[in-house]
DNA sequence: GAATTGACGTTCT
DNA sequence: AAGAACGCCAATT
């Protein structure tokens, strides 16, 4: 009964990603225990465009924009990165894996 | 109610 | 090594 569905789970990790950093869907699904359910976490996406997921934060695992057309503006996703401080060019994220933000890294690095 | 699609990534051939 | 197919879960048609 209290077991989260897949898509909450995604929505606290995007929640969680800190300003100025980025992601992809596979970390999250990697995260999550299912590596292969990357689309579910585009999925879940989609729905948390709608909430407090920033959603902008998380990109394939190229460091490409792939979901930059479900936003509203264009380059909406692409101006919000780049407010944060990071390069984006053609829809690619610049030093992707510099800005990346690995969940199953990071937060297990804390204790 | 069943079949297909969907912000991807891994694995097999 | 490169290309094709599969897998995952939920939502939409």
């Amino acid at each position: 009964m209290e077991e989260k569905n897949f898509f909450d789970k995604v929505y606290e990790v995007a929640q969680q990603i800190p300003y100025g950093r980025v992601t992809s869907y596979g970390a999250i699904a990697k995260y999550l225990g299912a590596a292969r359910s990357a689309r579910m976490v585009g999925w879940a996406m989609n729905n948390s465009l709608t909430k407090d997921v920033p959603a902008h934060r998380v990109v394939n695992r190229v460091g490409l924009l792939t979901g930059k057309q479900h936003f509203d503006g264009t380059n909406l996703m692409q101006q919000l990165l780049e407010n944060e401080g990071i390069q984006v060019e053609n829809n690619q994220i610049i030093d992707f894996q510099k800005h990346f933000w690995d969940p199953g890294k990071e937060l297990e690095s804390f204790y």
